[in-house]
DNA sequence: GTTGTTGCAAACAGTTTGCACGAAA
DNA sequence: TTTCGTGCAAACTGTTTGCAACAAC
């Protein structure tokens, strides 16, 4: 399963415009430094490596939280507290994640549907969404070592 | 559906023997403060609450670590950063969370396995393992008003 | 008695904020 | 030109750690 394509950056503008806000150079780069890596990166590599483009942390902190809000970014948990950002299509999709090399690959039918379904109507519960990730180790990582 | 029955306090000590760690008063404290509410409590909260009972914060992070480590807490997200922990029976269970009250009911059949098995057909993953949390407005907090 | 646990305070890590300057529309 | 976004540094919040005193086994 290869991972679909992200946007590329020519459709990144009208996003921002629909959102009614600025496309400026450091979100795209912001944006492009993390759609660089399938598994994408934490805050901390993401500071570090645009630091050199003179890009500042509290940009990147605001920056992350805007793309987030904009879908084209999504969080994971890493194995320690702090959180890993993948770019991403929009879409109903959940991360399979190797905690092993952090490769992320996403999926859509979680069929958790149905559960929501049949909870809704044993608790009375008005059921607004679903948060799901699924982890283990890739088949890089699988085959020989470990 | 009704809340599952959590332990109480004298099936508690055999669980910490397993771990071949002490059964202390604090972390009885502790356990107890988190299993008094259905929606569990911030670590914020039980700092507060167990000062009051000389219990140090640094125990409280401490035991909230083991506890969840031992499967007697559990944490899910609250609508900021911060987690919230909620005392609980082991085994495979989800949460299903009151965004509006905090009130949380636990359910076992997430029908995940299914999901998994063909994932890890598709793409060679070694499925480890799941973290599900369902999210929404429970009846008492629909009904009426909002 | 031995060893793990606790409370305190200080150290840390990650994140947010105020403000003057600079760039997008 | 106007307004929003940026960089910097300082402030914050939540969490971890070192160590002497203490309690569980």
């Amino acid at each position: 399963m290869k991972q679909t394509k992200t946007w590329d950056a020519s459709q990144l503008r009208p996003v921002f415009r629909k959102a009614r806000t600025r496309f400026t150079t450091q979100r795209e780069a912001i944006w492009r430094f993390f759609a660089r890596s399938p598994g994408g990166f934490t805050i901390t590599d993401a500071v570090a490596k645009l630091k050199a483009k003179g890009i500042g942390l509290a940009t990147v902190y605001r920056t992350v939280t805007l793309l987030e809000k904009l879908d084209l970014l999504r969080h994971v948990h890493d194995k320690g507290l702090e959180h890993r950002f993948i770019a991403t299509q929009p879409g109903h999709f959940h991360p399979l994640v190797c905690r092993s090399c952090g490769h992320v690959v996403e999926f859509d039918a979680c069929g958790l549907s149905a559960v929501e379904r049949s909870l809704s109507a044993k608790t009375g519960f008005h059921v607004e969404g679903h948060y799901v990730e699924i982890y283990g180790t890739c088949a890089e990582c699988t085959g020989g070592r470990k």
